[in-house]
RNA sequence: GCGCCUGUAGCUCAGUCGGAUAGAGCAACUGCCUUCUAAGCAGUGGGUCAGGGGUUCGAUUCCCUUCAGGCGCGCCA
């Protein structure tokens, strides 16, 4: 609908003398009175042309009213030019959109540009909880809609497994594998993580490694036993969040990336010493400092502290050195919002590694504010006191659950109270949209029954569609692209959430006021064929956002 | 104190790079299952778009400011 209008448009403003063609924004128009589809074309003209924009509009409308695809091009207000469409071409295009591939829905926004997506990067220390529930459902939801918008997508995975957090997970294992083994005078690390999975690990690692590094902690000291205990617990904790992702449905990540494994690999050193050959660091006080004030961070920030340790910062400099290296066009951090200070170091290194740090995007993820009985339920990982994400899918679910997420915007607080979410269950928006599939399929099924063909629609013939609620909701399908190109423009997959209640919207209605099977063969045919219509988009669209499209319910 | 995010119906949130009469779900109330699924439909009520300035043909949208909430400002991760 979109495509062929904006051809139609550049050709009539080309053959009014302009030569750089514009971005043409085509919108739906709220009320019924505007037409189909409206352009402000005329009015973003107005400047260059240097003329009013109704007449602008005029010329415009002269150029293209005559087209068989129009029933009516009406200039309004200001210079709005609104457009109503014929009914036998909204026919045509929706037997286009029946009969093609789903490649009839997309819209080449990537244009293959390579686009790497980091989410999640939990740290391995326990199980996943409800925020990363909510980055998770976005990433994913956007790794799919960039993919099918024609960019060539990576997931991928950060695992930060040098730090301090990874070995303050094995002291805690290990203490505990020590109570296990009888010694309980054995302490406990004071920032120790104490949630009960830390228990089942070390009751997991006693089992597979005995009693022996208890015994010989006071000769040899328990290092040893930490780094056993540290190496089971973290593979114990990745495998639990990999389980974890799984029981989300999350699409399998491209690559996990250790943060180790850029110290083996000399990542590190290599990407300091490039710095530093280019002028970036310099030290002071004993510690090595990043320039990233030359850039456009507020502060210098410390690369390797003057005990000699390297910070965090040093390990995400390779990082981010090593995704620009590999070559993408864009590359996509997906951090929780409280990582939002971070945003202009990062992009000071990319710059100072020569690159133009548009390539780079952070999405961040607000928190979720969960509630209980709509009090605050605070959540502590190392206390033990959290909502995992298992669950909450065992709770709620999984599309629920990705559903709400993807009803807002990522970077808005949002409250997920358990009680609201598990007793409105049964009245999410979830099951509004996925219900209307089941309907459909229903239909589908009773007509195959009765013998009638709901799989191929070449030959049909559509012009029976004429009741207003029928070219509502051919419009509606064939405006879809249009919300896709939208939401990968923007990477904010929720727009699409927010069309798939509307389109939802409109075929329950309809499906209540008209009989879909009914006595005129000719009507059946065509109405099957707009419920085929309305069941792709909606399996597509829940598909890429991750979502199930049941067939019955 | 500085920076970022947020403030839209009773609640939770949308609002398409400035567009026409600001929307949805939930909650409340009233009706509808001998007819392809009632997780549905029809109807009712609900708004100084936090407040105040400015920019212009036109502002929920952009700028300034005030207020309120969240987050961040470490040689922590």
């Amino acid at each position: 609908m979109k495509k062929d209008l904006v051809k139609i448009l550049e050709t009539a403003i080309q053959a009014m003398g302009v030569s750089a063609l514009p971005q043409i924004d085509v919108e739906i128009p709220k009320s019924g009175a505007h037409g189909h589809v409206a352009t402000t074309l005329a009015m973003g003209l107005a400047k260059a042309l240097r003329k009013p924009p109704r007449q602008i509009a005029e010329d415009i409308v002269a150029a293209i009213k005559d087209n068989p695809q129009f029933e009516k091009v009406e200039i309004a207000g200001p210079g709005f030019i609104n457009i109503t469409f014929t009914s036998s071409y909204l026919h045509a295009s929706l037997l286009q959109l029946l009969d093609g591939d789903t490649s009839m829905l997309r819209v080449d926004t990537g244009r293959g540009r390579r686009a790497l997506v980091e989410f999640v990067s939990a740290n391995p220390t326990g199980p996943l909880h409800i925020g990363h529930a909510r980055g998770a459902a976005v990433g994913n939801a956007l790794c799919n809609l960039l993919q099918e918008s024609g960019f060539s997508v990576e997931r991928e995975f950060y695992i930060n497994d040098a730090g301090r957090q990874v070995l303050l997970l094995g002291e805690s294992v290990f203490a505990r594998y020590m109570h296990l083994c009888g010694f309980e005078g054995y302490t406990f690390p004071e920032e120790g993580y104490r949630g009960d999975y830390i228990e089942d690990i070390a009751r997991a690692f006693r089992e597979k490694e005995g009693d022996h590094h208890s015994q010989v902690v006071n000769e040899e000291g328990p290092q040893k036993g930490i780094q056993a205990a540290r190496e089971f617990a973290y593979r114990k904790m990745l495998d639990l969040i990999r389980k974890d992702l799984d029981l989300f449905k999350v699409k399998p990540y491209d690559r996990w990336v250790s943060e180790k494994s850029l110290y083996d690999r000399g990542e590190v050193a290599g990407a300091i010493s490039f710095l530093k050959d280019k002028g970036a660091l310099y030290e002071k006080d004993g510690a090595l400092w990043f320039r990233s004030t030359g850039y456009t961070d507020d502060k210098d920030r410390v690369v390797i502290k003057s005990d000699g340790a390297n910070t965090y910062f040093a390990s995400d400099i390779a990082y981010h050195k090593d995704k620009l290296d590999r070559g993408y066009d864009i590359i996509i951090d997906i951090w929780g919002a409280d990582h939002h200070g971070y945003i202009p170091r990062i992009e000071s290194v990319m710059r100072a590694f020569g690159y133009d740090s548009s390539r780079f995007r952070v999405i961040l993820v607000q928190m979720v504010n969960l509630l209980k009985h709509g009090e605050p339920f605070q959540m502590s990982k190392r206390a033990g006191t959290f909502v995992t994400l298992s669950d909450v899918v065992d709770l709620v679910g999984a599309d629920t659950t990705k559903f709400i997420f993807l009803t807002r915007k990522s970077d808005s607080h949002l409250d997920f109270d358990i009680d609201v979410v598990t007793a409105q269950s049964a009245e999410n928006p979830v099951y509004y949209v996925q219900y209307a599939n089941a309907r459909i399929n229903s239909i589908l099924a009773n007509a195959r029954e009765k013998g009638l063909e709901t799989n191929r629609f070449g030959g049909v013939d559509l012009s029976p569609l004429s009741a207003p609620e029928e070219m509502e909701i051919i419009r509606k399908l064939l405006s879809y692209p249009m919300v896709l190109e939208g939401a990968a423009r923007s990477y904010e997959p929720h727009h699409i959430t927010f069309y798939l209640q509307q389109l939802a919207g409109i075929f329950h209605p309809y499906y209540h006021k008209y009989k879909v099977v009914g006595d005129d063969p000719a009507l059946t045919a065509a109405r099957l064929a707009l419920c085929a219509g309305i069941q792709k988009v909606l399996h597509d669209a829940l598909t890429i956002l991750g979502v199930t499209a049941p067939k019955r319910m």
